[in-house]
DNA sequence: CCAGACGTTGTT
DNA sequence: GTCTGG
DNA sequence: CCAGACGTTGTT
DNA sequence: GTCTGG
């Protein structure tokens, strides 16, 4: 669940919602079919402040050998968290809000080989925060290159609306839970781990997209438009 | 003890 | 780094 | 997440 | 079928 996302909403957009301080030297492109591997923008705490930067969505846990191994750690199951060598000292210490216009997920259909993209946004204009971990990376083979900061998204069980289209779904993290999951000096587990609970009350629409969201190198507002749910017969 | 994996999704 | 399997 | 590749030898 | 690339 959650392999495809939109973040199309500039830095200053966000900030009167997410209040990390201003970084002039970050250049932003809008995004509208974003997968795994790609470089995605999140917030964590920095300090004082709150900071907005880019990481390579898919988690790279310090000791890995390559950084493919983050081709399968692009979601993270709640529930496990804490047990999870790859993601237990992240959890801990480095968590951070991804913040993304919405999300597309694909329902499956009657047959196995049949498949429908639908897009996943707020009623309201405002954007949908994740809850993600971060963690940074360098590569033993390459000492020379900067070091890689990654993150994650954490996933739990579908609620009764997403649950017609999938049984997991990211966790959607309400505002008044933002600051105590970005802050690092809280280590209250089981405090943390209540906020993963699915929460009914997301108020999240969904509409089926073109199939053309599948290709990756489709990357436009189209991609987020709503199409006929069932395709005509004549 | 050392060696080797370390993850998710979905599907069977 | 830390856990699991042998 | 989906789409697309998936191999060798030898030569440039 | 399974891995890699986007």
């Amino acid at each position: 669940m959650c392999g495809r996302m939109v973040q199309s909403k500039s830095p200053k957009n966000l900030q009167a919602i997410l209040n990390f301080k201003d970084n002039p030297e970050m250049s932003f492109t809008p995004r509208y079919n974003i997968a795994p591997t790609a470089e995605i923008i999140a917030v964590r705490q920095k300090e004082e402040e709150r900071e907005l930067s880019y990481f390579h969505w898919g988690l790279i846990p310090m000791w890995a050998r390559d950084r493919n191994f983050s081709t399968q750690t692009f979601n993270a199951r709640s529930e496990t968290l804490a047990e999870k060598a790859s993601f237990k000292e992240a959890f801990k210490r480095r968590r951070c809000l991804i913040p993304v216009d919405g999300f597309y997920e694909w329902q499956q259909g009657p047959s196995s080989k049949n498949k429908v993209p639908f897009y996943f946004q707020k009623e309201s204009e405002e954007p949908i925060v994740f809850a993600g971990l971060w963690e940074f990376w360098r590569d033993a083979n390459n000492p020379e290159a900067p070091p890689i900061e990654s993150c994650t998204i954490v996933t739990t069980a579908a609620n009764s609306f997403m649950q017609s289209f999938h049984h997991r779904m990211p966790v959607m993290l309400a505002k008044e839970d933002w600051q105590l999951w970005l802050d690092p000096n809280f280590e209250d587990i089981a405090t943390l781990e209540r906020l993963l609970k699915p929460r009914e009350s997301l108020s999240i629409s969904a509409h089926p997209v073109s199939s053309a969201v599948g290709n990756t190198r489709n990357d436009s507002p189209d991609m987020t438009k709503p199409i006929a749910s069932q395709p005509s017969l004549f």
